[in-house]
Order: structure tokens, then sequence, then C-alpha cells
DNA sequence: GTATATTAAGACTAAATACTCTTAAATATT
DNA sequence: AATATTTAAGAGTATTTAGTCTTAATATAC
């Protein structure tokens, strides 16, 4: 799996607010966020302190308080959260797993694999919040999918 | 990481046998490999045995004994391995991780993900042990690879 | 047949990841 | 000030993945 499971809820959460955010004004509680995700709100608190941490979001303490995007979901992309949570690997480490990889010490599956490796990263660098958003029309990152296809 | 690290072990031994397989009618000693690969004998020994059951390898017992590819080293592409160890995971399921995906229930990566998603797979069916074996120039699947670029 | 070399299989341990629970800190309302 | 609401932080547990170790089964050689 290229994400880990924590990264994508935290996706999935940073879509939702991207996906409530009309004025940006107002905190959307974490309980609010893991209700709607169905995702453990203790699990998704953890997440977000993350995103929180890495100045994506800002968060407020107290009553009317919880987390809301720190920058217009425009200019929040796909990566940002991405690096956030899963830090660098992505980039620096092979997504095949075979790190220490490069020009100087090619693998056989280099040249097949790094173009591929960097259309994924152009893509996730590329796709905003915002952009997520809008696109949900079936509400999918929205909820726990349902397996359609059983994948083991 | 798209693959386990279970499924990199397979790959480096099979790619490892593909370039010893000149006759083709030897076997070479697990041990062997797990020397030159610097991989756990007995944890090798495991990862093999799957690579055994769906007769990518063939194996045998005793006195020059070990393991060799069942079929010509042109004929086992990279995603016969990962299918073998990994499962079919990597096919129906979301390499994103999200699970439930398809034309009925789009998610709002898919535009951008399923064709990145495909050319990976093509990539793997497209690449054969053979090819790999003859473009390792410089060892690296068949060492533990040193990490140049640290990740994390 | 006895000893030796090898894979097969299963139980066990370790490490990484995912998840839960409790307590503390901050803020608001009254 | 007291209480309620909320995130922050940290300890603890569970699950998955990775790795080890022991024993069994199979084949060869003498
Ligand atoms: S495919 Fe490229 S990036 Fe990946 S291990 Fe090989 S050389 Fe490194
Ligand atoms: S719809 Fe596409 S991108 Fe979304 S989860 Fe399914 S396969 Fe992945």
């Amino acid at each position: 799996m290229l994400l880990s499971k924590t990264c994508i809820y935290g996706l999935r959460a940073s879509v939702l607010l991207a996906s409530k955010k009309q004025g940006g004004l107002e905190y959307t509680t974490i309980r609010e966020l893991s209700d709607e995700l169905e995702i453990s709100f203790h699990f998704l608190t953890k997440v977000l302190q993350k995103l929180t941490k890495s100045e994506l979001l800002e968060s407020y303490k107290g009553p009317n308080g919880g987390v809301k995007l720190a920058r217009d979901a425009s200019s929040i992309n796909f990566m940002d959260v991405v690096r956030s949570i899963d830090g660098d690997s992505l980039i620096h480490e092979c997504a095949l797993g075979l790190p220490g990889c490069g020009l100087l010490k090619p693998c056989p599956l280099h040249d097949q694999w790094s173009g591929l490796k960097m259309n994924i990263i152009t893509m996730m660098q590329d796709i905003t919040l915002k952009d997520m958003a809008n696109n949900d029309s079936t509400g999918h990152l929205l909820k726990n999918p349902i397996q359609i296809i059983s994948g083991k």
C-alpha cells in the first residue's frame, strides 16, 4: 500500500474539512469529523495533531473549538498531507521498497519505475484538497468504503 | 510501500536465480541465495515456499537439492511474483488504500489515479525476470541496498 | 541402514503499525 | 470561581508484518 492507513484518514478528514469550508472561519470538532468518517475519535485526534503541527490545520481548544484548514483548500495539495503524515519516504525511498536508488546505482527496474514514480508525485502535487472536495460526487472519501471488489 | 518486504525478497531471489540460470538444470540452495542477498536463510525459505507452491519455482530436497525457476526466466514476469506473494491486492484494491473503488463509486482521485495504477500494473506485467537479470548492471537487486538518500 | 544435506512446516519472538484510554491543558460560559 | 467543552499528550493494548528457531520429511551417498 502506497499510503499508510493513518495517512488516508488524514486525507479524508482534510477533504471533509475542505468541503465544509464555506466561510472558513469556524472550527469543526474532531468528534464531528470522526462521526462522519466513521473513524475512531481518539485515533483521528492523533492523526490530526500531526497536520496541526505541520501547520496544515489550525486547532482551537474549548467550546466552539475544533480544527479548520490553516490555508485555503486550493492551496493545500494531496502531497502536503502525505508528507505531513507519512514523511518523505514516498519521495526519497523507492516505492518498490528498494532504497538506495538514484543515478549512482540504478536498480534494474529504475528505467521503468522512475517515470511512474514521478507521475505519482506530480499527481499528488497537482491535486488540491479543493479539487478533491469538488470532485467527491459519491462521497466516497467521506464514508468508510464498502468493499465492492473484495481484495483478499 | 507498494510491495511488502517479503515480496521484494522474493523478487530479488527470483532475479538472482534468473541470472544464474544458464542451463537451468541445476538447483541452487536457498542457503546460497540467502548468503548472496544477505537475507535471513530461514525467512527466505518461507518466502520461497510461496513461490514454490504457486509453481514459479521448483524445489528439490536433499544433497544437490535447492530451488530453480520452474519456467524460463523470460516467461515469468514481475507481476507473477508479486501476485504469488502479496496476492491480488495491488490489482483489486486501490494502491492508495481506498478500497471499494470502481466505476460504480469512483472516489475523487479515481480520474487521476486509475491511469497511473494501470501503468504500474502494465509495467509489472511487461517486465520479466530475464529483463531484470539482464539489466542488473549494478547488482542492486542482488545486495542489501545501502541507504544513500536516507528516507526518515 | 546410517549419516548428511537439503526443503517443508509450524511454533515462537520481535518490531512496526494501528488503535484505545486516561489525564492534562486551554478556552468559554455562567 | 466553577463547570463544561474541546484539543494535546502520553501510556497502554491489539493487530499485522517480519523474522527466528526447532522439528519433520525427503533425498543422496557411503
Ligand atoms: S527503481 Fe529506481 S528508485 Fe527504485 S530502487 Fe531501483 S533505482 Fe532506486
Ligand atoms: S475510485 Fe479509483 S482512486 Fe478511488 S479508491 Fe477506487 S481505484 Fe482508488
